[in-house]
DNA sequence: ATGCAAATGCAACAATGTTGCGTTTGTTAA
DNA sequence: TTAACAAACGCAACATTGTTGCATTTGCAT
């Protein structure tokens, strides 16, 4: 593992809560919600799971999304951002059966002109649907 | 005002709060989170306001939508969605420095393309930044 | 004016997120 | 290796947001 590398590259000591957690988001492309990361790490402390990401999302290692339900999850940056400014511009899909929560990397959004007097300067875009498994195809 | 109508319309009966809170509603095209309206109408019961914000929505008065910070507000339905269906697949924009969010109904989405098995029904657009007052221009 | 269903207010609760503080642990440097 | 310090952790308490049940009030149709 060069999860420890990470870590330490980003100024964070290596704890086995955190091997933990980023082993778990590291290994797919689905955003967590947080009560999804406290079953699975049942003997962790809320609160210690809370600080974990928030401090993985200041260093740039995983980025906060809400699904369409307004729960707020988590998932891997995969192309680099700069610490403590996302640029995770893609797209998350999210699935209305399953309710899984994908990042699709490769899905390229358009540049939007704005109304005069908008300054853009990042966005988020949400789709919702059927996701691969659930649609039958 | 034919608010009066318009709340019959959808078969909910007219109340001094229901007038109270369609009146702010539409009258801007801004998206309100509970607590901005829970100040602005201090004497109605928190309670009663969600099931009024809850009512609107099923009646496709007004849509839902989550703020960059994960702040839920709800906007007036201007181009008239199907019941409880809500067609709002129009940009909302967050204001970084005042943090009021608008409805930027102008402004078209292009479709994109899902990979291969993933059928989308929607997409929610949220673009940050800063707004026409903010921005000093 | 009357009656009924719908809307409201209140209390209690659940879920989610935050803060403070004492204890434990990772890391650096002797 | 060990000692020391800062960072991370666990726990308790609290804040905010949203939900549910029930008794009371109110809008509206007759």
């Amino acid at each position: 593992m060069d999860y420890m590398l990470q870590l330490r590259e980003k100024g964070l000591k290596v704890t086995p809560s955190r091997l933990n957690v980023i082993k778990v988001l590291d290994s797919s492309h689905l955003a967590y919600s947080h009560s999804d990361l406290e079953s699975l790490f049942s003997k962790m402390d809320r609160v210690t799971l809370y600080r974990i990401l928030k401090d993985f999302e200041d260093a740039g290692i995983v980025h906060k999304i809400m699904d369409i339900d307004g729960v707020t999850r988590f998932a891997i940056c995969k192309s680099t951002c700069p610490d403590g400014h996302h640029t995770d511009d893609h797209v998350h899909f999210n699935c209305k059966a399953c309710h899984k929560m994908f990042c699709l990397e490769k899905v390229q959004v358009p540049h939007l002109k704005m109304p005069q007097g908008f300054k853009a300067m990042g966005l988020h875009t949400l789709i919702y649907g059927l996701c691969e498994n659930c649609s039958g195809a």
